[in-house]
DNA sequence: AAATTCAATTGGAACGTTCCAATTATGTAT
DNA sequence: ATACATAATTGGAACGTTCCAATTGAATTT
């Protein structure tokens, strides 16, 4: 491959030929220029229609060194949630105007790395990062430094200059554990997550605190670290009923680790809703729709997306800006 | 936003000044010539990195009309089959030297023809589809005419001069049912999937072929068309119970659906795997994990990628080609 | 009718690279 | 040492757009 598009090719001389005015009022109409006569527009909007002319935005972004080429940065595709939120950000971008295109890290920084590298060669207008774990502060300076715009979504890197935008993690744990005690349960589980990502600690916290508040005796041993996977949410099951057989409720890191759960409970003879609570975090698609229906915090990707957008729009404070977007604790029949 | 991007850049230019040689030299070691000395390269390569130079592949492709961006354009990212699919296709054209962007259409045609429109502006050396409901032949014909190298991935449209890949549908659900035969099982069920989608046809003929060959009478009342998603699998699993009760197998039209049928079992108390036997199509990474874990049809989706950048790499025969990639079925607990 | 203002249009230069044809350096055979 | 072939390097032109400063056109004021 490599080459390809051969066939010389419809410039903005041909445009101008063919409407009959100059190249550079062509170039005005491209561009949304108020300064030109609707007359002219309208020649040579039809001009285009006939030529077959596309636009050249290498040539465009060369000259102009604008470019409306949004990059987001993935850092798991597979992982359900992750793609809900990729899809919220496409279209919120969109809808500003700008273009956006994706790739995915699969966790992996060496891969986050080389994307960005090759990422900057096509001129970029805006980074969104989703960062991958081992993603250091120095990194995302040097990127910053280098006069890229960047935002950080869902992960927040300590010492970063960047804008970041995060779910409200600890209120969304928090209204969740209240929620559970509320019930009446005791003897309650934090499955899940894994320190190695910020949200974690959030996510974390805000069940370990308001346990303390209420005063509500609980151990450590019942807070189990997995993969975020489904089967992580499995093992984690597992693990927390090995450590305490009695468990009444459990408060989970992800949507899909509470999926892993109710799998392992349901093949235990275990009804979830009944014998155990149990709420999410993330509120996927699917989480209302299953049986029992999962309790969750929703987490909006399209409020995600606009806080994303409002932080791009307003380059101007945007370092070591931080938006938390506020979440809801939605209660259905699994607790 | 659109500006940003300031503060002169460093060019090839600065990079020749600081290795002494000239600016032509500097471009043939970006552009990995022979004909440069070790001795050159080396001084070039020693200056990029002092300089901080950035290739600017905007100029370079304007100039060239050589690209090495791949377009990939999902139908529906949230599918964890085709986000899964898009990773295995990204993988495979890094691979190759290429570099991948992914945007998804959401199964919508008109987001697809938005999207595919901005990205020729953008110079993309080829583009890989799968091809949302509403494709048409001439929307894709007028794509291949303009001289843009088109490759169609999962779903075929029928009189489109594009190669296309696509794997052994009408296979994977002959074993599927096969293997369901062999079990002694006779009243089954097909669930899911929608006749606007070539698939579709594909599998079910599969199964109905399979079924005829081997003398078992089966009724049109037991092909249960739904959403692809876990939801449609619950409501096709139910309305097939509602046919006939006394079901005793059931092929899905995709794990997904599967999922939902289980769910659905299991909420009713009928054990997936003794009650009903289920076998579904994907073969998702969750399906070997669940319990019962799920008999499924196996896609190799770094398969399906290495056919499409086999057909990028040889866009001489890419007309008119079809390439189907074998697929393996995996019985497993729920069979 | 001339002078003034402002809107619309224009040609030339520039963006940073690769291609090309020409030049210079290097090595080999006479 | 000379002629020759070949390897390595080079400056100028080109890619298709936008920017800029300058020009033209139209409308208004004097």
């Amino acid at each position: 491959m490599k080459a390809k598009r051969t066939s010389k090719s419809v410039t903005v001389f041909d445009v101008a030929r063919a409407s009959g005015v100059s190249k550079s009022t062509v170039s005005l109409v491209l561009t949304n220029s108020n300064k030109v006569s609707d007359k002219a527009r309208q020649k040579v909007e039809k001009a285009i229609k006939e030529t077959g002319y596309v636009y050249n935005r290498d040539a465009a972004s060369l000259r102009s060194k604008k470019s409306n080429l949004v990059a987001i940065v993935i850092n798991d595709l597979t992982n359900p949630y992750s793609a809900q939120l990729a899809v919220g950000l496409e279209r919120q971008i969109r809808q500003m105007g700008l273009f956006s295109m994706l790739v995915n890290s699969g966790e992996d920084f060496e891969i986050q790395d080389k994307l960005v590298r090759s990422l900057k060669e096509y001129k970029v207008a805006a980074f969104i990062i989703c960062p991958a774990p081992g993603t250091t502060a120095d990194w995302t300076n040097e990127l910053v430094d280098q006069g890229f715009p960047v935002v950080h979504v869902m992960r927040e890197i300590a010492g970063a200059k960047v804008a970041t935008v995060l779910p409200d993690n600890f209120a969304g744990t928090t209204m969740a554990t209240q929620h559970v005690l509320a019930q009446g349960y005791k003897k309650i589980a934090f499955l899940g997550g894994n320190e190695s990502i910020s949200d974690y600690h959030q996510r974390l916290s805000g069940f370990t605190e308001t346990m303390t508040l209420s005063n509500m005796p609980f151990s450590n041993k019942l807070c189990i670290q997995s993969d975020t996977t489904r089967n992580g949410g499995r093992t984690a099951m597992a693990k927390a009923l090995a450590v305490e057989p009695e468990i009444e409720a459990v408060i989970c890191f992800s949507d899909v680790v509470a999926y892993g759960a109710i799998d392992y409970m349901k093949s235990n003879n275990i009804e979830p809703g009944k014998d155990i609570a149990i709420v999410g975090f993330d509120d996927l698609e699917d989480s209302k729709l299953m049986s029992p229906s999962l309790s969750s915090v929703h987490i909006d990707a399209n409020r995600i997306g606009a806080a994303v957008c409002q932080l791009l729009d307003n380059m101007a404070d945007r370092n070591r800006n931080k938006i938390i977007v506020s979440i809801d604790f939605i209660a259905r029949e699994s607790s």
